[in-house]
DNA sequence: TTGAAAGCGATACCAA
DNA sequence: TTGGTATCGCTTTCAA
């Protein structure tokens, strides 16, 4: 039979008060009778007061929840979301919290579910997670503090948000190619159409936004908006959707444009990591980026750098530690709850004006 | 005021344990009144029972517990430490339960043993922790299933862990070094002594060990007695520190090394991080690798590859994996319950042959 | 199939 | 300073 309060209360003979004191507030006991109990629990191997239990009393946790699509693995996949937990985790830690990471299985729906309902926390911390998934609402139920990575989980004055101005920063992309020459342009992304497969894609416009992660919509807008500055109409676009956000499948669903007869002469990546696969999808084809071909990123995560890659910087860590603090400590102000962060747009080797053959 | 079971089975008008019932148990009953209460309960807005109230009484949480040392972000600023995670975190997503990281402060040893204490998990999985840490006991003390990365916590024979023989991987690449006639060396590792400072220490020999991290402890050992068997002796070694596992700290100890009047010719790095930032400061000093100076790193991180580093390969996301399903499903069979995982020593091109001048 | 009652282990208020 | 008592919200026999 596991010690439990009661158990030391009883050795020592005092009540479970009492006990509860000598650990939560050590200061309304006095010391001699303190240090009697506390000897008395390790004698029986009292591990302190039960968690859950003193959870359940408090109406407190002591952790925070980061919600994940695809598998939870993922996280610690992709190099800008290790930035942005890494930033969560900061915060919690200051705070004294732990952080729980909740599945969000793509395959099992009603296990996200599950995980949310069952998540333990004292709130929720939402990135990347497709505007339809289930465990959206459910999460919104569960009535916790709120705060979403990248977009607004539930539209309001008072939720809680930190992002960028994504479509804002993507224009900055498009038009700093349109300034280079480029006319004939193809974009890669995820996330483009709701199957996960690698090949080209046909949208009718930017008009006609169905995607579902909201960030992969104001991305491709301001791509758009930025290239029409030079005069690349949508029609112009060869949108290749990649299946899944890694450096692989980047370098394949850029196959699909390079190997064009019309080659086009820039490819915008939606993020670094598909922008890596680019460009090894250059160098195995033997074309040079920023000469042969243009290629951009973005979030500049640091392989980026070390790639010459022209990406768009926006503070990841940074973004997860306000993220983070937001949840730990609402502020009052409504306006405060709401954080645009700036960006840069980043121009390294990876482009270069067009050459004029 | 927030809606409990109660509330939903007030405005239904059945008792508390047949609404449990339809959330825990829908099989024992009626589909009409099981639909009757979730519609109630759409319409109160209540969430499902409460996670914290639900683990008291069912006596389970639904998480797995991770302890890092040092700042709770180092465990996504490490790769290797991110490749563990990410095993540890597909089993935990298999089996349906989250990933609670606690935080183990360095500077603060109590807030580690509060945030401890007060974990609500499942089982414990530690992670490259000082034996010392205070933490440690009380984990232990938690009473819950508890497996060891790298090092058995609680020596016995049910004792749970899985790692690998550290010992004699770092001896194949001391004996690799050694045949290829190194015979000045330096090995650059953290947590050699207790300060967190970089530059070079002096330990009385590997019979006086005094390490804090079994880890580093073994390595060096392995190291020490691979070189031996080419005659390079214990005090021919030139031990620098660094204060952290860090690519920078890496370079930085290593400069205290290559500066000196007698170069080594060899440079070896307890951990792939580190062995980077060896690498960091030869191309700083237009020295080339694995013909100036040989560098070795340990761990076999992605990075490495292309770093084209020797070091010693360990299956990362698989003693990941397999520490969650000891925690979660602890065989029967003590036999089964500490794994010792295969390492390959990884030849690439920064070791090489010393140059007779 | 449904309900009544007994906890799970702790905390907080209020007296003494 | 210490103790009594009433919860916290739910699950789980055991009867009905």
């Amino acid at each position: 039979m596991k010690p439990t309060l009661q158990t030391v209360a009883d050795a020592v003979g005092v009540s479970r008060s009492t006990v509860s004191n000598a650990y939560s507030r050590p200061d309304q006991l006095s010391p001699a009778l303190r240090e009697k109990i506390h000897e008395a629990a390790r004698r029986l191997g009292y591990p302190g007061p039960d968690p859950t239990a003193r959870s359940l009393r408090r109406g407190r946790v002591g952790a925070i929840g980061v919600l994940f699509t695809s598998a939870l693995s993922y996280a610690f996949t992709d190099p800008y979301a290790v930035l942005f937990l890494r930033g969560v985790a900061e915060s919690a830690e200051r705070h004294g919290s732990g952080l729980l990471l909740v599945p969000l299985s793509e395959a099992d729906e009603q296990a996200g579910i599950e995980a949310v309902r069952n998540a333990a926390v004292d709130g929720f911390c939402v990135y990347c997670v497709p505007a339809s998934h289930a465990a959206l609402d459910v999460t919104r139920s569960r009535g916790l503090p709120l705060v979403a990575a990248e977009r607004p989980v539930e539209p309001g004055p008072d939720s809680m948000y930190v992002g960028i101005d994504e479509a804002a920063a993507a224009r900055t992309v498009g038009s700093h190619l349109a300034r280079l020459g480029h006319r004939r342009v193809a974009i890669v992304s995820d996330l483009l159409v709701a199957e996960r497969r690698t090949g080209p894609v046909a949208l009718d416009g930017p008009a006609d936004i169905r995607y579902d992660v909201d960030v992969t919509r104001e991305r491709l807008r301001g791509f758009a908006e930025g290239l029409a500055e030079g005069g690349v109409g949508w029609s112009d676009l060869f949108l290749v959707n990649a299946g899944t956000n890694s450096r692989a499948e980047g370098a394949r669903a850029a196959g699909y444009a390079l190997d064009r007869a019309d080659r086009p002469t820039a490819v915008l990546a939606i993020t670094d990591l598909l922008a890596l696969g680019v460009l090894d999808a250059l160098a195995t084809r033997g074309l040079g980026p920023g000469r042969d071909v243009s290629v951009t990123g973005f979030d500049d995560i640091p392989e980026a750098a070390a790639a010459g890659l022209t990406t768009i910087r926006q503070p990841a860590v940074e973004k997860g530690a306000i993220a983070g603090r937001l949840l730990l400590d609402p502020p009052e102000d409504p306006a405060a709850r709401q954080v645009l962060l700036p960006t840069d747009l980043v121009v390294r080797a990876s482009t270069g004006p067009v050459e004029r053959k």
